[in-house]
DNA sequence: GGACAAATTTGAAACGTTTTTCCGGACCGG
DNA sequence: CCGGTCCGGAAAAACGTTTCAAATTTGTCC
C-alpha cells in the first residue's frame, strides 16, 4: 500500500515516468489531456511523492531548519508560529530545534540539519560567534538570523530595534514624571538586554541603578522584588528588560504592599499575552514577533528559490509602546 | 566544499565506499585500525552524510514529525519542548506542523510530513476521526497520540486524566467551604473541557452552573468574569477550565472588587508558569505536560527502532494539586 | 501535400548512500 | 603443513526520483 511509485503512477496512465515527474513538477510542460490522466492515476493509486529521492536527485529539498534559544519563552513561540505559517504556506517542512542555551547543543541541531540538507535556516544565534554560520553557508545552505542584526552585508537578518525601545521605555516613565528609575534585567551577555540598556541610559541621561538577575522570568522577576525591597530607597519607577521579569517584580511588590503604578512605575518588554492579563495590566513595548517569524521566513525562501535576483536585506522593525495600568 | 561524499572520504582513507558506510553505521563489524583511518578522513574533509540518499536507499529517515492544535499555547509549547528534548538525544529531527485548529491545514501538514517520509508522528488530533491517522499507519508510520487516548488498542497514546483532574479541582474546593460552584469553560465540542466537567460534576454530586466561552484565552476569561457578575448572585468559588481563562476571570473578578479568595475562591487547569506569577497567585491542576512530550517520543521511537519487541502502550498520567493563594 | 518548427513525450543516466554477495587472507586444530 | 572457518573489506546492485538529450507527434504555412 505505502510502495507505491512513480513508475506504478506512469503504467497506469500509460506514460513514461518523465513525464509524472514532469506533470508534478511543471505541470505547464505537459498538455492537458495526459496531465488529467495523470492526476487521476496519483488520485487512484494514492501516490505520495518520496521527498528523499527527489531531494536526492534534484539537490535541494523542501525542508528548512529553525533554531531557537528556548521554546518555552513565548517570545520565541510567537516567532515560530510566524515561520511555520509561511513555510508551510509555501510547502515547506520546518524543523524545529532548541539549543536551550547550550551552545553544545545549538551546534549538534546544525549538524543535524546539514545532514537533513536543509535548504536553508533561520537561527537566533546563541552567541555572537559567526564561525558556525559561515561553515552552513560555505556549504550553500542559506541562513537568516533572526532578533540579530547581520554582521556583515552579505547575509540577510531581521531585527528589532532595542536601543529605540529602551529609549521609548525611559522616555514614557519620565513622561509620567519619574525622576529616579532602575532597570532590572537579566543577564549582560544578552545582547539584547545591553542594547536596551544602552537605549534606556540614552533617554535617561546618565547611568542608571542596575538590578541584574541571572534568568529572566517572573521567579527572577520576583526576587529582583526583593532585592530592591532590601536596598531601601524605592525608585519612581522601575523598567524590566521582559516581561516575564515585570510579572514576577510587580506580584513581588505587591505583596509587599507597595501599589503599582501610585507608588512605583512598571514597565515589561516584549507585550507577550499575560502582560494585559495580570491583576495590574502592564504596560509594555510591542515587538511584532510574529512578523519578525514570518517575514524572516520570507526572505529565507527568496533567496533559497530566487538566487539570482535576491538582495539581502538588513530589516530593523521598530518596537512599540503599550501603555497600560502600571504607568497610570 | 560542499560536495564531499562517501567515495571521497573511502579515497581518502584508502578504502572502499562499503567500508565508510559501515563506520558510520556499524562501528562494531569493522576493524579498529581502518575505523581510525575512515574517522580522520571523515575528520579532515569535513564529511556530512547525505540524509535523504542515506533515508532513500535504507528506507527509513531520520526524522519524526510532530503536529500540535496550537503553538501559541503554553501547553503545547512545554509538550513540544519535552519531544525535542527526547528526538534531538536520539538524533531524530522533528518536524513541526501547527493545525491551528484547522483541519484542513492539519490535513495538508500530515501529506507534507508524509512526502519527507518521517519515521513516525506525534499528533494531537484536532478532532476524532481517526481515517486519516489509520491512512498513515497503512504506510508504515508510526503513530502515537498525545493528550488523547487511543481508540483502540493497537497503538500508543498519552493522555491525562481529565475526569480525574475535575473531580480533583472540585474536592480541593468544596474541602475549602464552597457551596456554589461555577464551572468556566472553552468551548464544549473540546473533550478536554467535556472530560473536566464530569470529573467535577461528579465530585459535586449534580451538575454545575456553566459558563462557557469561544476560547481559552485571558481575554475570554475576562468576558466570562463580567458575564458572572451581571448575572448577580456569585459562586463560593469558580474552576477554570484552563489557567488563561482563569488569569483573565481573576483580572476581572479583581477589578470589579470582588477579592479572591476572600469573596470567591478560583482554581485553574494546566499550571502554567504565569499561574504563580500573578497578583493572586493560582491554584491550579498541573499536568506533566514536559512529561508527555518526552514518554510520546520514546514510545514513538521504541515503536520505530524495536519494532518486533514493541507493546502498544495506553498511557495515562494523573495530574496534580498545586494549592496557591487562590483558594486560601 | 510537404517541409519545417514547435510542442510533447520518452528513455536512460544520474544523485549518494546502504546492503548484499563475494573474495582473499589470517587463524585454528589435526 | 593442510583443509576448513572466520573476519574484514571490496564491488556492484539497488533505492525512487529528476533531468536532459533524443525521438516522436502535432501544428503551421506555403
Amino acid at each position: 500500500m505505502s510502495d507505491v511509485g512513480i513508475k506504478d503512477v506512469a503504467a497506469r496512465a500509460g506514460v513514461s515516468p518523465g513525464t509524472v515527474s514532469n506533470v508534478l513538477n511543471r505541470p505547464e510542460k505537459v498538455s492537458p489531456a495526459t496531465r488529467a490522466k495523470v492526476e487521476a492515476a496519483v488520485r487512484e493509486l494514492g501516490f505520495v511523492r518520496h521527498g528523499s529521492a527527489s531531494t536526492l536527485r534534484a539537490g535541494h529539498s523542501k525542508t528548512i531548519g529553525l533554531s531557537v534559544i528556548d521554546i518555552g519563552n513565548p517570545f520565541f513561540t510567537d516567532v515560530t508560529a510566524g515561520v511555520e505559517e509561511v513555510a508551510s504556506d509555501l510547502g515547506y517542512a520546518v524543523i524545529l530545534s532548541n539549543s536551550a542555551g547550550s551552545r553544545a547543543k545549538e551546534e549538534r541541531n546544525l549538524l543535524v540539519l546539514a545532514e537533513q540538507r536543509v535548504r536553508g535556516v533561520l537561527i537566533t544565534p546563541s552567541d555572537e560567534d559567526p564561525e558556525r554560520l559561515d561553515r552552513l553557508r560555505a556549504r550553500g545552505i542559506a541562513v537568516v538570523l533572526v532578533d540579530h542584526p547581520a554582521h556583515c552585508p552579505d547575509q540577510c537578518s531581521v531585527a528589532v530595534n532595542d536601543i529605540g525601545g529602551g529609549m521609548t521605555a525611559v522616555r514614557h516613565l519620565m513622561g509620567t514624571g519619574a525622576k529616579s528609575i532602575v532597570y532590572v534585567t537579566g543577564p549582560l551577555t544578552i545582547r539584547q538586554c545591553l542594547d536596551r540598556r544602552a537605549g534606556a541610559e540614552r533617554a535617561y541621561g546618565r547611568p542608571l541603578r542596575v538590578i541584574e538577575m541571572g534568568a529572566m522570568t517572573p521567579r527572577a522577576g520576583q526576587q529582583a522584588a526583593e532585592k530592591l525591597l532590601s536596598e531601601g530607597d524605592l525608585p519612581d519607577a522601575v523598567f524590566c528588560a521582559n516581561d516575564l521579569l515585570a510579572l514576577g517584580l510587580l506580584r513581588g511588590l505587591t505583596h509587599a504592599g507597595v501599589r503599582v503604578p501610585h507608588d512605583v512605575a512598571l514597565i515589561g518588554y516584549d507585550d507577550i499575552d499575560f502582560a494585559a492579563a495580570s491583576a495590574v495590566s502592564l504596560t509594555s513595548i510591542r515587538q511584532p514577533t510574529h512578523q519578525l517569524g514570518r517575514v524572516a521566513t520570507e526572505l529565507l525562501l527568496d533567496e533559497c528559490d530566487n538566487p539570482a535576483t535576491h538582495a539581502h536585506q538588513q530589516i530593523m522593525f521598530q518596537p512599540e509602546l503599550v501603555v497600560r495600568e502600571s504607568t497610570r
